[in-house]
DNA sequence: TTGAAGATGTAACTAAAGTTACGTCCGTTC
DNA sequence: GAACGGACGTAACTTTAGTTACATCTTCAA
């Protein structure tokens, strides 16, 4: 699918007018849908995906398969680990999963250094992007740290509900312990309590965030 | 103090001729000792540090004054977490503290665009430190999720051994703590087990590695 | 309809880490 | 050399989180 059928109004903003038109030209429009894996640990990449509607969930796993969701990514981001990967030529040591349907413009990686000396806009761009991973890297360090499990809970709650826009989550307990890297019955035993509170209503296979 | 006379052999190969004379015309040296503070929280930044000789430790803190440490910078690096500010301008997110004698290199942060477009070995530069610094804190992220407290703290002994040159540390149970983000009782707790599987000899003030 | 699989509730126990409370030892200072 | 403060050792206890073990309930497919 070309780029000339995607909607990329959401990015318009972001690029100067040459820009736009070289992405236009060069760029692989793609959707991928919920759920979909779009790049697993290990492997290499060859494209720089610029997400332009959509929420990809970033997630990281240590060699005994538990895992930890580090943050998510929206439209108008791109993945700074994947940056990463395209300079180096590494592989990557992260996995990126949809976490609604996504659509986004894959661009050669060859392109990324020349658009840096051309273009102010990519400039901004990929560096407003290093800092945004910087900054959910940090924020992921302060909740391990400083933060007890129930405050972990609650915050991750708390941005699912932002990304959905709905304060009914269709989610289980075992994807949020997954999630946090915690067990079910913790994470059970932690949503009942905050039940009780009346922060939140559990049903099957749902939570709705109260307030 | 000039950068006429400083030794900057260590970053030499960093660059390329141009973008070097460019440094020595326009870097400051400076010279900063051992446990001084370099950057604190909130402090916004007017000058990117390349960093000649010596380690600094990169420090996250949170309301309630509670610490821990991040990574180390070496030679041959800059503060990714610097740049982010240089480019929007906002305040320190971390604490910077000299772990030995450091010696840098302060570049005004207006240059930062115009060498990224001028100067290939500048771009490579700017980039492989993101890439670091990403790398270091997905190593602290996988540390505090994945590895219990006494591998946390066997890394640290190692990675200040590594930095030293010496086997035996010069550190005392409460700074460990610190860094660390528990408390000084935990971390003699522990470092007295390590004592009793043979893998090193404590002492006041001191920790002596073994192997 | 029945059975399997997944989701949730809950109790009981264990493990890891943090806290409180002392005690000793060492070095510095007055 | 007496007093003080910092470093370290250790016991006892609490809190937080993880584990094991079942039970119930729902859904879906054979």
């Amino acid at each position: 699918m070309s780029i000339q059928t995607a909607d990329f109004s959401p990015i318009k903003h972001l690029f100067e007018p040459n820009l736009l038109d070289e992405i236009q030209r060069v760029g692989i429009h793609k959707k991928v849908a919920k759920g979909e894996l779009m790049i697993d640990i290990g492997e290499s990449i060859k494209h720089i995906p610029l997400i332009l509607d959509g929420v990809i969930k970033i997630v990281r796993e240590d060699d005994s398969g538990d895992e930890l969701l580090l943050y998510f990514v929206e439209f108008g981001n791109t993945c700074a680990m994947t940056l990463n990967c395209c300079l180096d030529q590494s592989k990557s040591e992260i996995r990126a999963l949809c976490e609604s349907d996504v659509s986004l413009i894959m661009i050669p990686v060859n392109l990324m250094d020349l658009w840096l000396t051309k273009y102010k806009s990519w400039r901004t761009f990929i560096f407003e992007n290093f800092q945004n991973r910087l900054n959910e890297m940090l924020k992921a360090i302060d909740a391990l740290t400083f933060l007890k499990l129930d405050d972990r809970l609650r915050n991750y709650l708390e941005e699912k509900v932002k990304h959905t826009n709905d304060n009914k989550l269709h989610i289980t307990h075992l994807e949020i312990a997954t999630d946090l890297n915690s067990s079910r019955v913790v994470i059970s035993r932690l949503l009942k309590q905050l039940e009780n509170e009346g922060l939140l209503k559990l049903g099957r296979n749902t939570i709705s965030l109260l307030n």
